[in-house]
DNA sequence: TCACTCCTTGCACGTATGTGCAATCCGACT
DNA sequence: AGTCGGATTGCACATACGTGCAAGGAGTGA
């Protein structure tokens, strides 16, 4: 929980709160702080950090009303989505990249998630990039829910993806909704008669609900293959029908063809994440991407009009539009 | 105006823009943006103190929800005002708790207003120090009035009123209407004669519709007079006639007794400010107040509830809340 | 074209801030 | 009571940051 119940917590929340007005809102330097909390310079700077990582002090950048950057205007005349173009080196490599999109959306994830409400999401190198760099922010009565099941060969996938629900539950105080399924099933069938349960129909009719999607994408055929086709989700026969399909990416281990489709792709009848149906009633839907090596799985992601926010680096985003 | 209109200013707001989501987004050292900029560490560091300067960053500070101090739970239970305690150290002078004081005001005021709405403003030194550090903020449609006239028998008050209304326009690229009429008049005729001129009327008008109204404290009686008091707009016989008539305070030249009342007071009557009626109508009414000697006069606007939310230094609340 | 002014830049310096480390405090369990 | 582990503190150092100053540049008017 977010939520200092801890008796111990409240002094340091409290002091914590003084700290930032003092420093933010009066510009007293960190020494003369101290001296007014009667402690030490270098406590102070804790303090202040800890004011910065809990949420408790909240910097905001917002453009001046508009005046979007030349890129984002562009693509939104394209392809109809909000763009948010993080600045990034264009000598950063890929790891690079991601981590700073993925620091620049934890930090501001906030303004799009708020009490009552309920968001969806996936798993991924992407959305554990995120996790790990959420800036918290209280809410009530919100829902985190997972969008597709993790289980692999070898694990059921309640490690890696439940500590990913575990970091956004806990950073916005929300209820999580784990989705405790493998990701994709041996026998189609199977899925048939689990999703019948009224345990997996719940959740699912929470799908159906939610306020924000948040995800990142698939590319099974780039250099920098994303967690699914390198975390045993797949075998090398599943990699060549892919193939033979015309398989672009994947959203939330659902798979598209270069035109958005999804239909006659066999391995989405043994998957277990949302039809596309349902992402695109989904109000809001946050999609972060990073690297070159994405870009034909985002022209993909952008035809099946999966996408109205769309959050990516400077590089891609250019290489995005390069093309007629 | 606050926007950039001016082309070679919309480079210096882009780069600013782009500094900050470098430093407060990714947390980059200036050094690194300065590299990704091409230009020096200290040319970034002054992007960032314009980019905080005029509002592109905006660091708020939220209470965990809830959690007002105690002080401040206390002072709405007992005047059902909502308070905003600043922390100020209890050895500053009174000069400085005032500064520090507006200060976070400043910092916060853009909270408060937004477009389309209509924000009251009276003058004095808690206003002109406010005025000096608003945080800009852009609205739409939005207009600044003055509460109550500046002039006095050596000036027309265009000089020092103007003034801050001027910074209050700027920082929230507001309309701003002047009131070009003296504090008060010397015979409540001309007054009377006067508010039936269209231009004035129309003046009034506004000021009855306006949305947010700010003010401090007058405190005639008190070892630190305020503005209006050491400013030549009152004369010794109008001194004693306000002791006489038991004033503790004004609010935009209205005064008012302990009790809150100002009938009777024949000052008033020629007075130019707000009749409190009108000041009760607005919804949002903020009270800006520092330093003990002021306590008498703060209670009696609180009786004569003229303050929805107050902000006041540490010791002068504990002092308010010190008594029965 | 030149001279003048105002604004911007980078440098250099001093101050302010972040952080590894050892000492200390605190709570818990034996 | 004793002792153990984890968290918190202050110190000291390294780094990051803000700012006065002089140099350079852009614009203006003669």
């Amino acid at each position: 929980m977010l939520l200092d119940d801890d008796p111990a917590q409240s002094d340091r929340t409290r002091d914590a709160l003084t700290a930032s007005q003092l420093y933010y809102l009066q510009d007293l330097t960190m020494e003369a702080i101290a001296q007014e909390l009667h402690t030490s310079r270098s406590s102070v700077s804790r303090l202040l950090s800890h004011a910065r990582a809990t949420g408790l002090v909240d910097i905001q950048i917002r453009s001046p009303l508009d005046a979007p950057s030349r890129l984002e205007q562009e693509i939104q005349a394209r392809y109809g989505v909000t763009a948010h173009v993080v600045p990034v080196s264009d000598r950063a490599n890929d790891v690079d990249r991601l981590e700073r999109v993925a620091l620049s959306v934890a930090r501001i994830l906030g303004q799009y998630f708020d009490s009552n409400m309920i968001m969806g999401i996936a798993w991924g190198s992407t959305m554990s990039a995120i996790s790990r760099h959420i800036t918290p922010k209280p809410t009530h009565n919100s829902q985190i829910v997972q969008l597709n099941g993790a289980g692999n060969m070898s694990t059921t996938g309640l490690g890696y993806a439940s500590e990913i629900l575990g970091r956004f539950g806990n950073a916005f105080g929300a209820h999580v909704q784990q989705f405790p399924v493998p990701a994709f099933f041996d026998d189609p069938l199977t899925r048939q008669a689990l999703w019948r349960e009224r345990s997996m129909a719940r959740l699912i009719e929470m799908q159906g609900r939610m306020d924000v999607a948040l995800f990142g994408l698939g590319s099974p055929f780039s250099e920098v293959p994303s967690h699914v086709y390198a975390g045993g989700y797949l075998d090398p026969d599943d990699f060549d029908a892919l193939n033979r399909d015309g398989v672009v990416g994947d959203v939330a281990t659902v798979f598209f063809r270069a035109d958005g489709s999804t239909g006659g792709i066999p391995l989405n009848e043994r998957g277990t994440g949302p039809d596309f149906a349902v992402l695109q009633r989904t109000p809001r839907r946050i999609c972060v991407v990073s690297g070159n090596s994405k870009l034909p799985s985002l022209r993909g992601a952008l035809c099946a009009d999966l996408i109205t926010d769309l959050f990516l680096d400077e590089g891609t985003a250019r290489a995005l539009v390069a093309t007629p």
